[in-house]
RNA sequence: GGCGGGGUAGCUCAGUUGGUUAGAGCGGCGGAAUCAUAAUCCGUAGGUCGCCGGUUCAAAUCCGGCCCCCGCUACCA
């Protein structure tokens, strides 16, 4: 891996509101950010990933101001949470970026001015039914009448038209340009399905978008009109170049990375990375990311989760209760990437049986641990390779085309899956090798065997790392795989594990789930179901042939 | 209302351009084995492929109609 040439891969995630403490979703996004992550960077990719927190803005202070905080002082004790969940969940983020910091207001504001110089920003009266209690306007449809009073749907504050000038960005000129634009880059959204709703959208027709406030005062000023602050739409997209330093001035190493490859978001605010951030990079001359990822949402057990309902998931407590890693391979197994998925107690400790603790680590342990004890505790030299070792060795040397090609679309799940499959057929494999029988009767068959087996959980531990980095990485320690021979650049033939090589006794590094409140009637269980089978050898012991 | 997506085994879902006995995983059932984290392997379970009609030698896969579910339909992100 040549720094010098090695591509480079900028991802993002959305930047998290922290009003409030991290969900689920959040962590979902982070998780399956990561994962692309941690893939480009194994394949060799000079990688920037990206996450943080956007922290200005009306539901900010008024938060702040129930809470009797500054609306600074909140953005600082919940980013820190932010921050916390990420460690917490093994992100591998370059930076964290918070919309509060320096460097993102001078972004901010030279993005500003670039699309001002560009003619694209002008002052224009915007008029709405204007709540002063909660600082905001409201559409006609959002207020109703009460006692003959006009008041606002949602919080039922009073509200009356109020006109306020503010500065607006001539979205509606880049109509025709962001659809050529889609024509020309089928895979600029993805997944499919969200392509049509936004090219929909903006066949519609667009019209001009507000982009300041002065009613408000917890934002990024306007330059040359520190009575407005930007509104929203710049200061929440426009992070993602900040963090590049490209529009800070000056030389910065990380400008080559704008554009982004992929920017990974929810499907919810698909629109406005795909619509409206577009049309700002066009005016103000910047390059547009070459991807918008729209992922889809984690129900829990089917219902979106929501304080009322009371199901609303700590990620702290689900890392505490299934652990870091198992709950990482979950939502990236059985989630299909792009598409909305379920969460269940059940479902969890299901994948982290039957994937992890039975097919694949079960596997790496009854080889690895037969090799120590069979084979002088070291890796076995194989004999010559029959044709079912080489259709082994080639499922397994097949798969990185196969998950490259998937992940050059995000498809997370497909990879895991196209990894699994290979899994399966490796416990086939075993199975039918019998190696135990041959310990006797054929030792250079089992030790054949055996090296097969664990030449394939190699390539198996370096192909899921980006989901479970660190027992991946446990799980070559193992076959003592060097710390420098554990990218993709070594998988396939050319790093094969080198027989004569000693390993450390094999532990489990993939343990079965087992829920606590049934940990104790599933031990009982298991004493029953020893002295079962020992009555049963003892019966077979003593019936003659 | 308009545009788009979907209704397939108990559960979660795959099913390219129509073609021999409709698939996978999990669960269930039967068997094998005992190297292993009681994990694994083999076999099996017989689902009107939402409903009706049509095209075709042949349709889950094409056409029409109907029923149900979901998403989008701009300034909270």
């Amino acid at each position: 891996m040549i720094p010098d040439v090695a591509q480079k891969f900028y991802i993002t995630t959305a930047i998290s509101y922290p009003n409030g403490v991290p969900h689920i979703g959040h962590a979902y996004e982070a998780i399956a950010s990561d994962a692309i992550a941690r893939f480009e960077r194994l394949d060799g990719k000079d990688v920037l990933f990206l996450t943080g927190t956007d922290e200005h803005g009306l539901k900010m202070k008024q938060t702040a101001d129930k809470e009797g905080l500054t609306p600074r002082a909140l953005a600082d004790r919940n980013a820190a949470r932010f921050i916390e969940m990420a460690a917490v969940l093994g992100i591998s983020n370059d930076d964290f970026i918070r919309t509060t910091e320096p460097r993102h207001y001078e972004a901010c504001a030279e993005l500003w001015r670039r699309m001002e110089a560009a003619g694209d920003i002008f002052k224009k009266k915007y008029g709405g039914w204007y709540s002063v209690r909660d600082e905001v306007y409201y559409k006609e449809g959002e207020t109703e009448i009460r006692d003959g009073q006009r008041v606002a749907t949602p919080t039922g504050t009073p509200v009356e038209w109020t006109e306020e000038e503010t500065y607006f960005f001539r979205l509606s000129a880049y109509q025709d340009k962001l659809l050529a634009h889609y024509e020309a880059n089928p895979d600029f959204m993805l997944p499919l399905e969200r392509r049509n709703e936004v090219v929909s959208f903006v066949k519609m027709g667009l019209e001009d978008l507000s982009i300041s406030r002065s009613t408000l005062d917890w934002g990024i000023p306007v330059p040359g009109n520190p009575a407005h602050v930007m509104y929203v739409w710049i200061d929440a997209l426009n992070n993602y170049v900040t963090a590049t330093g490209l529009l800070n001035g000056g030389a910065n190493p990380r400008s080559h990375y704008w554009p982004a490859d992929v920017h990974v978001i929810g499907k919810d605010i698909v629109r406005f990375h795909a619509v409206y951030w577009p049309a700002f990079l066009m005016s103000a001359g910047l390059p547009l990311p070459k991807r918008v990822f729209g992922h889809g949402f984690v129900l829990n057990k089917g219902e979106k989760m929501s304080k009322s309902v009371g199901n609303v998931v700590d990620p702290f407590d689900l890392v505490k209760a299934y652990g870091r890693e198992q709950l990482r391979f979950f939502f990236l197994r059985e989630v299909m990437f792009g598409h909305d998925g379920n969460y269940s107690p059940e479902a969890i400790a299901n994948r982290i049986n039957a994937d992890l603790a039975n097919n694949l680590g079960n596997l790496a342990q009854r080889s690895l641990s037969m090799i120590y004890k069979n084979c002088d505790g070291k890796i076995p030299v194989p004999g010559a390779f029959t044709a079912e070792d080489n259709a082994m060795l080639a499922a397994a040397d097949g798969l990185y085309p196969t998950v490259r090609a998937e992940m050059d679309r995000q498809a997370l799940t497909k990879y895991l899956d196209a990894v699994w499959s290979v899994v399966s057929e490796a416990n086939q494999y075993f199975a039918a090798g019998e190696p135990w029988a041959k310990k006797k009767t054929d030792p250079e068959r089992m030790a054949t065997i055996l090296y097969v087996t664990a030449e394939v959980v190699r390539q198996f531990a370096i192909l899921a790392q980006p989901a479970m980095p660190e027992s991946c990485n446990k799980l070559l320690d193992l076959m003592a795989v060097p710390a420098d021979a554990r990218s993709f650049a070594s998988l396939g033939a050319k790093g094969r594990l080198a027989g004569g090589t000693p390993i450390p006794e094999p532990q489990g590094v993939f343990p079965r789930y087992v829920d606590p409140a049934e940990a104790e009637a599933q031990a009982q269980q298991k004493a029953e179901m020893q002295a079962k089978l020992d009555a049963k050898a003892a019966a077979k012991k003593g019936k003659p042939k």
